[in-house]
DNA sequence: AAGCAAATTGACAGCGCTGTCATCCCTGTC
DNA sequence: GACAGGGATGACAGCGCTGTCAATTTGCTT
């Protein structure tokens, strides 16, 4: 039969109130009993029964991770935030789900509600794009159930941030620092907030090198590999075409290499192209691609931390920043 | 307050008992008193509270996922079976959680009785490639705990599969309907299903065309980008070359693309390419690969029904077949 | 109309833990 | 040496549901 509290109560020489304490850390015990308790526990290998806490202590030690499943992102970087988010619930003897929601639909609200009146998560973990769609926000404000996500637009929360602004800069410092003036750039979905810092990394990074920005070089795109082929046609068109372009996501910047494939342009010698995820697929391009590393383990790991900080009564949590990386790789080179 | 059992019994005008037995579906409840309580339940909103029900009941509602992160396959393949078994869960209103497990850590054991101490899932959905670990299969029938497999290697067991050697046949098929008889083969992990079953698709298409197997055409991979290219470097080393290349999976024919590209062949001018999965990355190559497509989010979604099936007392489960697709693109050519 | 089995319903305890509040025991103080 | 104050500990009820078993009703037979 499973071993319960009550038995390591007894082997303690204690209450079972106070072995309770010991599950939970909380003060008020003497050392001595904390660990003896504590061996007691070890030696019995006691397994608190998780629906038993839930139910008396009410609380579900239940953290649920909400992503997009609408106009998804790459599913590899949403796995590596979720292998992060395990990890943190794991160290601290939580559990996880997950949970696909449509942005876009109508329902959002009542599928959000459902979930929390069906599983009673302590937390969630918010990924991007739903970081920062205020009915969800406001919705889990009221029912009082605390969050922290992962690469939000607005400041005031909690959970894990990468300077994308800057990050963008780099690539496209890079690029000009190749001897690139006509570089193109790629946006992403008009409301991600990616691709506002995206831009705006690119127009600063001209801006400080004294390159003026010709509007003719930034196409609107969809964050997928059909909408980079259809912007680089659109670039290939111009009469004076862009000798470079900085795609505000590897998927796209695959659509545009295969775009110059169908335009006979050899990339990086007539066209050097750059992304940004490091997604897989970067790799494995041939050539390979320049882009933006972001660790998206370690800020799926951040974020439930910062969470789990809240959740466990240790301080308010933060929203931390992390730094980029970027992958000088084979499909950028110095302008012809 | 929160609506309980007992709310929904008063306004039903029966015993909590009875909506209990509702509830859960249970016989011997009258046509009308079933009516009534429902839509007792439905008037309030009733959700039923987990870990009462779950401490009470001694289940838990919950289906754990269990995969591989050591030599993990795409995870693309992953993230769309996890999307198809949390579908099934979600409509018997049972929780998911995901279990990365190492297959070659000696704590596999310890971990997996860890999950099942911690969770007590009623049971689990095994994914490739530890569908066919002999030590997990034995621990979870001595613990009791029921589960579901996605592409088993052997029979016997509930769950899910597609007919792979059919579709490597079929696939090696369409090459000989292009002319070719120089067919290489690039083999995946040797323990994995995949690799046998594709291997003897690919021997049995060319015994019954007729054509005799060179054994330097078939070289051994990993799975991964790095080792198809490796692979196809020997493959182009033959003083005979191939004219087609048959991978075991897309991560590798994506590798012997990059290598044809080093060696100055056209693919599929001079090489015609094909892979198996379906990846994602298939559709964004150029040219694009020919490939077989699995029913990924299917295949989990069927593999979770076929366990809750088991669970919810609705007879033993059954071992589903689904069918393949051929998906010829622009890697595949007549041969020169 | 009586008698019986089967179907339906309910009373009650208890799953394993934690919240509340009472009790006990130690300090240090004057 | 008496007493306040606070830390350490425990008694007890109850979280919301289901298992067990007993009580009641129903439908059928003769």
């Amino acid at each position: 039969m499973r071993v319960r509290l009550e038995d390591v109560a007894r082997a303690a020489g204690v209450s079972p109130k106070t072995v309770s304490r010991v599950l939970n850390d909380e003060a008020n015990v003497s050392d001595a009993t904390r660990k003896r308790v504590r061996a007691a526990m070890e030696a019995m290998d006691y397994r608190p029964h998780p629906s038993a806490r839930s139910l008396a202590g009410n609380r579900s030690f239940l953290v649920a991770m909400l992503y997009d499943n609408n106009d998804n992102p790459a599913s590899t970087y949403l796995a590596e935030i979720q292998d992060g988010v395990l990890e943190a619930c794991d160290a601290y003897r939580y559990s996880m789900m997950v949970r696909p929601l449509r942005m876009r639909s109508d329902d959002f609200i009542r599928r959000l509600d459902a979930l929390i009146s069906d599983h009673h998560p302590d937390g969630v973990v918010l990924t991007p794009p739903i970081t920062d769609y205020a009915p969800l926000l406001k919705r889990l404000r009221e029912r009082g159930v605390p969050y922290a996500s992962v690469s939000p637009q607005s400041d005031g929360g909690i959970g894990v941030r990468m300077d994308e602004q800057a990050a963008a800069r780099a690539i496209v410092e890079h690029l000009l620092g190749l001897g690139h003036r006509r570089i193109a750039h790629v946006v992403g979905i008009a409301d991600h907030g990616a691709s506002r810092w995206r831009l705006a990394g690119y127009r600063e990074a001209l801006a400080a090198a004294g390159v003026a920005e010709d509007p003719a070089l930034v196409v609107q795109g969809a964050f997928t590999f059909g909408s980079g082929v259809t912007a680089a046609r659109e670039l290939f068109a111009l009469k004076q075409r862009p000798t470079a372009v900085f795609a505000a996501n590897d998927d796209m910047a695959t659509g545009v290499m295969w775009a110059a494939g169908e335009y006979g342009l050899k990339v990086p010698h007539d066209l050097s192209v750059c992304g940004f995820d490091d997604t897989p697929l970067a790799r494995q391009l041939w050539p390979a691609l320049t882009t933006i590393r972001q660790p998206s383990r370690d800020m799926g790991r951040i974020a439930a931390q910062q969470l789990l900080a809240v959740l466990r009564g240790r301080g308010p949590g933060e929203l931390v920043q992390v730094p980029f990386v970027l992958q000088i790789r084979g499909s950028t080179a110095r302008v012809p």
